[in-house]
DNA sequence: CTAAGTGCAAAATGTTTGCATACTT
DNA sequence: AAGTATGCAAACATTTTGCACTTAG
């Protein structure tokens, strides 16, 4: 059903070694000497269909992707530099606090597996305003 | 500084019309007799540059503009339905908590202007299960 | 051997840019 | 008149598709 090919595992290894953050172009520079870009977009498109990755745009057109671990917890809330692009995961309960509220109070099912919160991070914050 | 104009006006009109979750294509369907493709881009980015408008891009690359409307408070919190693309807008003071504890408990300055959790809006969830 | 995977080139899509023309003020 | 806005066509970037070829099982 699911056959292993070089490429295939260049490409996972590729991600892993990036896991936040990354473009289809950041995957292919690095596995172009063996894989085409055609199969680093199918690939990619199938982990994010499996819920292996999460997929991100920014209001400039850039498509990042994000390797999401499996973790202990269902928790994966994220907060989301818009300068740096930098998604940092949070592993905190208020965001359970909100989820359970938005559902019971709002009719609305939050999606658990990515949530993000968009906004300026600490180190950009101190680099100044523009 | 600026000029007005007849095909400012028509955008302007068309937008604050649809209000949520438009794409450049819903505008300019509705002005192209008078309006080119081009000028409607132009305009839309500059919008976004005022914030006047948020852009979003969906998983699939689709790019939907919201008009903001400038409202009493600052509360700009939205649920966005993941299956009909449905912006829905929250006043509730839950996101006030979240942001605040955001801000004091993990250093990071929530964007207030647009925050966005995703999921599947009560209409959807009724309609079933994929 | 067969199904699955690959990669090129081409197509499709969405957005931006250069430039000549037209419009506002 | 001067600065701004417009719109076409072309350029661009990103992603998808068709198809012949290769590879894993």
């Amino acid at each position: 059903m699911s056959y292993n090919t070089k490429q295939k595992e260049l490409i996972m290894n590729s991600i892993k070694k990036h896991r936040k953050a990354f473009t289809v172009k950041d995957i292919y520079e690095e596995v172009k000497e063996y894989t085409g870009l055609t199969t680093v977009y199918r690939m990619i498109d199938k982990l994010v269909e499996d819920d292996m990755l999460t997929k991100n745009i920014t209001s400039d057109n850039v498509t990042y992707y994000q390797y999401l671990e499996k973790c202990s917890n269902e928790n994966h809330f994220y907060l989301k530099c818009e300068k740096c692009g930098n998604m940092i995961h949070i592993d905190c309960n208020c965001i359970e606090k909100l989820t359970s509220h938005i559902f019971k109070k709002h009719q609305f099912i939050p999606s658990k597996d990515h949530i993000i919160i968009n906004g300026i991070c600490n180190s950009c914050k101190k680099k100044g305003s523009k």
